[in-house]
DNA sequence: CGTCTTTGACCAGCGC
DNA sequence: GCGCTGGTCAAAGACG
């Protein structure tokens, strides 16, 4: 079986039914700081389950009545399509460039198209199936993320699961995105679109110190309620009107919710704050942009930034407080990236790469975890091994489901680096 | 003395 | 209209 092979087994073996947790957690999560709000009914009519009855049930069958699956015939389509199928339109496996690499191999000898150039092809056949889904989802709500242009092969990147600088790439900050009076051009659309006038963006991470540095100077102008929320201003110039919110969440007083409520300051950035400034600036583009969806979902950043040091998944998630949606990008998931996040290549094994994140994610200390997963600390023996344990970890934890993509992911794109 | 933090007052928006 | 909440202002005090 080849890897290929291995991954749809893999993917077949998911419960198509499970569609709680996972990316869902943070819907639910109570440590989340901002409340649901009572207005921006746009965002309300879209908004996530919040209620312990929602919770229950009630509006995952919602979601799922959006996929009717009599009306979507994807009986016959690959397991990637079913994720799709579940409403996982955060599903991104494709690589930045994709397209214009399958013209180039599509000329050449076909013994030398891969099983990474087939998988290529599947992807391509389901994001089609995935600018439909959008498109229906669209049609029902009346909002949502914009219906995606099936004849624009850059509008086929899936949503979701987003690689700010590409994976593997070098790690430099992006540049600022194009800006329309200091916003992003995505984020002007968004807004426009979506009736949003700001979307913030918020970091959640354990720290003892009472301000997690960023590179910027700031400047305590007030504090209210209980747990205690700060709120602080940028002073690098008197007349710059970037502030933040600091507060320690109230379920865990370790972590520090950093929010910052504008981030267009009307200085020139100082050179330690700009991977944040370009995380920020790329996580409000990407949510107004659609990429991330309003359920939230699983980015892969790479980052000079103090806050992520390294190439590592963050699990985004979206509140609305009484003034705008939150993204929040959770930095506690994940106490050290690893190693594969970081480290481009993997040398050649006869397991495949898959297998050693998976050991990776075994091995966490993942307290939300129930039961305990077989134990693979001896290594896989097998293919149907790690089918097996793959199996169990989706069981034991629906949100397995999410590492298992953004792992997925990461193996197409070094996989590409490695054939280019 | 300048800078920063603390803290109560004040304002605006919203739901009831 | 009232109360609640989020956000900001500004006076007072602390600190180096």
């Amino acid at each position: 079986m080849d890897n290929w092979g291995l991954l749809s087994k893999l993917l077949q073996l998911m419960p198509l039914s499970s569609h709680g947790g996972g990316h869902k957690r943070s819907l639910n999560d109570s440590h989340h700081i901002n409340e649901i709000p009572n207005k921006r009914a746009c965002l309300e009519a879209a908004r996530p389950p919040s209620s312990t009855h929602e919770q229950n049930g009630a509006a995952e069958l919602r979601e799922l009545d959006l996929f009717p699956r009599e009306n979507i015939p994807l009986r016959e389509a690959p397991p990637v399509a079913n994720l799709l199928k579940e409403g996982r339109t955060d599903l991104q496996l494709s690589s930045t460039g994709s397209e214009q690499s399958m013209e180039e191999e599509n000329e050449m000898d076909g013994e030398k198209i891969s099983w990474f150039e087939e998988a290529q092809r599947k992807i391509a056949e389901q994001n089609k199936e995935l600018v439909a889904l959008r498109g229906f989802m669209h049609d029902i709500n009346g909002r949502g993320s914009p219906p995606l242009s099936g004849e624009d092969d850059d509008d086929l990147m899936p949503k979701g699961m987003h690689d700010i600088n590409g994976s593997g790439t070098p790690i430099v900050p992006p540049p600022p995105p194009p800006t329309i009076n200091g916003c992003s051009r995505d984020v002007v659309a968004r807004e426009e679109d979506a009736n949003v006038e700001e979307v913030r963006v918020a970091f959640r991470d354990r720290s003892e110190a009472s301000l997690i540095p960023d590179g910027w100077r700031w400047r305590k102008y007030g504090q209210k309620g209980k747990p205690p929320r700060s709120y602080y201003r940028c002073t690098i110039t008197s007349t710059c009107l970037v502030r933040k919110q600091v507060q320690r969440c109230a379920q865990d007083k370790s972590i520090l919710i950093t929010t910052y409520i504008e981030w267009n300051h009307d200085h020139p950035l100082p050179p330690a704050a700009m991977p944040t400034a370009s995380i920020i600036s790329e996580a409000a583009s990407m949510f107004l942009s659609g990429s991330i969806p309003i359920s939230g979902g699983l980015i892969i950043i790479n980052s000079t930034s103090p806050m992520m040091p390294r190439c590592r998944p963050i699990m985004t998630t979206i509140s609305f407080s009484a003034r705008c949606p939150t993204v929040t990008l959770d930095l506690t998931e994940y106490p050290d990236p690893p190693p594969q996040f970081h480290a481009p290549a993997q040398p050649q094994s006869a397991v495949p790469p898959l297998f050693s994140r998976l050991v990776y994610y075994e091995q966490q200390p993942h307290t939300e975890r129930g039961a305990m997963a077989p134990s693979c600390s001896e290594g896989p023996h097998n293919l149907d091994d790690v089918a097996r344990i793959v199996t169990d970890l989706i069981l034991d934890n629906p949100k397995f489901k999410i590492e298992l993509i953004a792992v997925i992911k990461s193996i197409f794109s070094e996989a590409q680096q490695g054939d280019a």
